[in-house]
DNA sequence: AAAAATTACTTTGACAGATGGAGTAATATA
DNA sequence: TATATTACTCCATCTGTCAAAGTAATTTTT
């Protein structure tokens, strides 16, 4: 089970960071191999609570991610509890990953567009 | 049947405007009232093309919408083509807008948390 | 040492939202 | 009159998220 604390302020709904989460865990990944549990902590932590990856959720991206060839997989030898998987990502995953940036600033200017002017 | 134009860059992925679409419609329909074929025009001009919402979805959002009680509809009693069913956003609409507009900005922020440093 | 908590991963089934495709209908234009 | 455009609706399908339940190893508590 993953921890739950309060976060800082309100939740983010699932279907708003949806499209984004292959982009966010590859974006993890890239920086170091990592593992499932500790991803989902990372996520926590990094916005404060404000965003709570689900296992489940979790666990499907890296399947995806994995058949897509954006990541590749391999079993830690030492661990504290469970055995862990790490994961690496690959050269495509990289293009990917790059691509997935462009597109983010790409979203925010049109969402922004369609949204602007209402305070 | 609506129209295709080439957009200036890239599309937009569905997947990655999902959960901003009501509000963007509900946007739309705060500056004015508004039909659906309108909105589509609209929202293609506005992002010169770059993204294009789909007929079925934008009904699917209108049912959705007038479900939640966040838009009213009523016919219009001209057009110039199929017959318009317009929409006018409640006041319970308001709030929801106003909401998601704040949720907009905690998007920004969270995901830009995740996916920052990659140029 | 036994029990409980924590770490860690997996699978299944359900559900919601987006969309292709097909269809209906009225008006405008060639 | 035929075709294009305007305008809306319904249905089947696909994809991504997630609750729930389960497996298993290690660490901590009693």
């Amino acid at each position: 089970m993953l921890t739950e604390r309060r976060p800082r302020t309100k939740l983010i709904r699932s279907d708003i960071i949806r499209g984004h989460l292959d982009a966010i865990i590859l974006r993890l990944i890239y920086e170091e191999d990592r593992y499932g549990y500790e991803i989902s902590k990372e996520i926590s932590s990094r916005t404060e609570n404000r965003f709570q990856i689900k296992e489940a959720t979790l666990y499907a991206v890296f399947q995806r991610l994995e058949k897509n060839g954006l990541i590749e997989s391999y079993f830690g030898n030492f661990s504290q509890g469970g055995k862990r998987k790490y994961y690496r990502i690959t050269l495509l995953g990289k293009a990917f990953l790059k691509e997935a940036a462009e597109e983010w600033k790409e979203t925010k200017e049109i969402i922004d567009l369609l949204m602007e002017g209402l305070d």
